[in-house]
RNA sequence: GGCCCGGUGGUCAAGCGGCUAAGACACCGCCCUUUCACGGCGGUAACACGGGUUCGAUUCCCGUCCGGGUCACCA
């Protein structure tokens, strides 16, 4: 009987949610969900200075709007809670006690002036703390301890040696233990450190994989040591690759907001999906075993496995993420689209009511980002000044000399319809084109023109006629006429 | 700087000793067409470098170079 999988997301509220946090969240998901494991959420709060107002809110909405449900946490509980680190204060001391007392640890009465000075003091980067309190003498700890003299607890590293962990993805990492701070396990407030405080919580939730980024790679061995002085069992490690920004000089470096939007929710302002951002961020660092890239989240769960991530950075792309959105849009139906593009819409036409579903059928196919949906239709609201020139096109073969007669052909075509709506509109305008004995494309132009005052438009002149409505549309059509005049 | 990790086209990436080195995005061209898109077809473009091991290295080993990460009473 093999225990079931639980891996955990452990985010501190720092009041955004970084996409590689994101992306780190999701596949512990995935390892979870794909195994027939549990997916836990726990707050890591420890650091009270840094805390923010209504971060977890976003924790949860992100995850939520995501489709990352968690099976235990601090808003739906689970049988290891505490879920939140700061609720969990007082269990850690006690373990760090029994670190004391098994010489794996001991009380460090330094201030944080002395380190400090031991910092500036030093001409080699990273010198670290320089073990003065290692070896005090019991009496003195004791008498400290009595004059509640403010102390941290410290984890006493081997001086000689090696460590060495198996990581899922990356394969065997030594370390050597000279290497090793004798880093902080509890702090002068009584909380743990961020460090002390995982290795307790995923030792006490029964966490079999922790996922995280490889930034901890060189600190794992601290954690085994950790591990192996409680005598605990140590779980499966996977550390996953970096998610990089192109700098504008070529050079890579941790995706930052210099490089644009980083967070969920920068991303979804910014006209993202979330199912496409998913897709996208899934496929960062990881691939399937065939050539497949379209993924729902479910979709991704039955085909996840640990051995497709990769170990090399890769850097995020904001033009493939655009494509995985257009994607996105195109499989939706209509109804759904034009729902999603509702607030967009209000944007760009204000108070004035147009066809929603017929706005979103020719937007559809054209748009990769919803925020530019405002200014591909801002013209039905309101016609742009243009230049008569715009009526001149080479390829439609229409000239400032042959564009009056064919717009007021047009009019007069347009102005004995009895009905106004698509086909009809169309077959007018496609009959008349035969009937001048022109190209279809010579005929709408001088319309199309005159109906949007632009050259490019979402949707030809036949949409843009049925979307502005007879009244609108023959007014504009005149007005196009008189600017030729 | 020490230590750890990585290095296939501009980007994401298959590959796991023998291939004309996939595919996707982006870019370019052509076709379709009622502008733009969509769609279809085609194209440019890569194994960082030097040594080994081997009949044979993108693939295994070593070195160099480059890139990233890490060395907090932050997580």
């Amino acid at each position: 009987m093999s225990k079931t999988v639980r891996t955990r997301f452990a985010p501190s509220p720092t009041g955004f949610m970084h996409v590689g946090n994101l992306r780190t969240a999701l596949y512990e998901y995935l390892i979870a969900k794909s195994l027939g494991g549990t997916f836990v959420l726990r707050i890591e709060d420890t650091d009270q200075e840094r805390k923010v107002e209504g971060a977890v809110d976003i924790i949860y909405n992100t995850l939520r709007r995501a489709g990352l449900i968690h099976d235990e946490g601090p808003d739906i509980g689970g049988n290891y809670g505490p879920y939140v680190q700061s609720e969990r204060k007082d269990m850690y001391l006690p373990y760090a006690q029994e670190l004391i007392k098994k010489d794996k640890a001991y009380y460090c009465f330094c201030t944080k002036e002395r380190l400090d000075m031991l910092r500036e003091n030093s001409d080699e980067p990273g010198a670290g703390y320089d073990r003065h309190c290692r070896d005090l003498p019991a009496e003195t700890v004791e008498e400290n301890l009595r004059n509640g003299v403010p102390y941290v607890i410290r984890q006493k590293m081997p001086l000689e040696g090696s460590t060495t962990f198996e990581d899922a993805v990356y394969g065997t990492i030594t370390v050597e233990n000279s290497e090793l701070q004798d880093q902080i396990l509890i702090k002068a407030d009584g909380f743990p450190t961020y460090n002390f405080a995982n290795v307790i919580d995923d030792h006490t939730m029964n966490i079999t994989h922790v996922v995280r980024g490889s930034e901890y790679l060189s600190s794992t061995p601290k954690y085994n040591l950790l591990y192996e002085a409680f005598g605990w069992d140590i779980p499966v490690y996977v550390h996953l690759p970096l998610i990089m920004g192109k700098n504008d000089d070529g050079t890579i470096s941790k995706l930052a907001k210099r490089h644009g939007a980083t967070s969920f929710d920068d991303l979804v302002n910014n006209g993202f999906l979330p199912e496409a951002i998913i897709n996208y961020i899934a496929l960062l660092g990881w691939a399937p075993k065939d050539n497949r890239e379209m993924f729902t989240l479910s979709e991704l769960t039955e085909c996840f496995s640990i051995d497709g991530i990769s170990k090399s950075p890769s850097v995020f792309d904001y033009d493939k993420l655009e494509w995985f959105n257009g994607e996105y849009i195109k499989t939706m139906t209509v109804e759904k689209f034009a729902e999603v593009c509702e607030p967009y819409f209000k944007k760009a036409l204000g108070d004035k009511q147009l066809d929603s579903i017929k706005l979103a059928s020719i937007l559809q196919q054209r748009t990769t980002k919803l925020t530019d949906i405002p200014e591909k239709i801002a013209f039905f609201a309101e016609q742009p000044d243009y230049d008569k020139e715009l009526f001149v096109n080479k390829k439609s073969k229409t000239t400032l000399e042959n564009v009056p007669s064919l717009l007021k052909a047009g009019i007069d075509a347009l102005e004995a319809l009895s009905s106004w709506d698509h086909d009809s509109i169309h077959d007018c305008l496609i009959g008349l084109a035969e009937t001048l004995g022109v190209k279809n494309g010579t005929a709408m132009w001088p319309v199309r023109i005159a109906a949007s005052g632009m050259t490019v438009t979402p949707g030809g002149a036949v949409e843009i006629l049925d979307i502005l409505g007879r009244e609108e549309a023959l007014k504009r059509l005149h007005k196009g006429l008189e600017k030729l005049s």
